[in-house]
DNA sequence: CCGACTGACGAACGCTCGTTAGCAAGGTAG
DNA sequence: CTACCTTGCTAACGAGCGTTCGTCAGTCGG
């Protein structure tokens, strides 16, 4: 379904087929490094070497490719939560799991991160709006999972919807920093922030 | 020396002397509820009852207006950081100490924290380099401080650097979320997430 | 009462943006 | 071979951008 993306790299002169994901790939490059505001599809052309007018055969507008950047990266968060929440686990086990998965896609799909964390306020109605309840079932559900956890004994925070709040925030910035010819492999760093979302949490050893 | 800001309120109508500071502080809601590339002069211009060529009056150009709110605020985030170290404390309290008043100030200054997070990379040089420094210079002061408590044996995180980083930017993020009209003040968040730092580091009760 | 200064203004600039229309080249199906 | 469909192109559009200029009303010290 998807053209295999050349990650953070820019395709150049290469001129292979043009196709409406290989035009996604490269705005999704120059929304996140620069902003969607900030990106012309004059860029996006160059980087495709085309011209800008060729885009819109692939696309219907400059925003629908937010839109649709956004509308797959969130879905995608939640399809990542829900496959690996098991209900009959522990909270620890719940939680765990949860920011591992959370902190391993920020680090495996930076570009993406970077711009639904940007840019998601010139989405424009209903785009914003369907976000919105997007991520708010993820951030409802995390809370749940650390509620849960402080009822059953696991946890010890005051307050659950500030630890959720830190500890997605915590994992949504790895995209920040993250480089895949870093020290350490996105597994690596998933498994120490879920660590990190552990002890945040109080939980018990 | 500075004017009276008017917090997220916009003014309006009222046309009370416009100073420097005034249109700073107009660009500086704007620039945090759209993006300084989302903004136009026109709408800060309108937000101060003012026509667009007026502002020319208290301001150098609109990229001054950014370049302005990122360096004052970068160089209070350092004068919060060397106000409140002492080097004589040991880890866990500089610790504490420097989380608090980290988190504190992207409370209390939701908007600059919004504008410097989003908006630094259409800085141009050399501010965006001088950014980039005063960032580094608070980054490797505290990973110093978590480092050292490692050796101590206060703290104990496999990667100082990482959990540097998760503590710096889950501070950050209550930039993103924080009203001053919620259930918590922002003493109390700050003192919560302090909270969150020590435990992130493995602080030894 | 007058001179100089401050500051908001209308008009206009050059430029870039996203988008549309129409045409031409190339591959494909019949 | 021909008709068609796809797709990139040039040209052009209307709008909006940041910025500059000259003007003119208001204010204030003398």
């Amino acid at each position: 379904m998807r053209t295999e993306p050349s990650d953070l790299a820019t395709r150049r002169v290469s001129r292979a087929a043009l196709t409406p994901d290989v035009v996604l790939d490269a705005a999704l490059t120059l929304f996140a490094r620069r902003g969607y505001h900030g990106t012309a599809l004059s860029e996006i052309a160059e980087a495709l070497a085309v011209r800008t007018p060729s885009l819109y055969n692939h696309m219907g507008s400059k925003h629908d490719l937010l839109r649709t950047i956004v509308d797959r990266t969130t879905a995608a968060v939640l399809d990542d939560f829900h496959a690996v929440l098991d209900p009959d686990d522990p909270p620890a086990t719940q939680l765990r799991r949860a920011a591992r998965v959370y902190a391993y896609r920020h680090a495996t799909h930076r570009r993406e991160a970077l711009v639904v964390n940007r840019d998601t306020g010139s989405l424009e109605e209903p785009a914003f709006g369907e976000m919105q309840a997007r991520r708010r079932e993820h951030e409802h559900a995390l809370r749940a999972v650390i509620t849960r956890g402080v009822e059953t004994g696991d946890f010890a925070v005051e307050s659950p919807a500030l630890a959720s709040f830190a500890i997605r925030e915590m994992c949504v910035s790895v995209a920040r920093w993250f480089s895949p010819d870093g020290a350490l492999t996105a597994e690596q760093v998933a498994d120490q922030y879920s660590g990190f979302a552990l002890r945040l949490a109080g939980s018990s050893p």
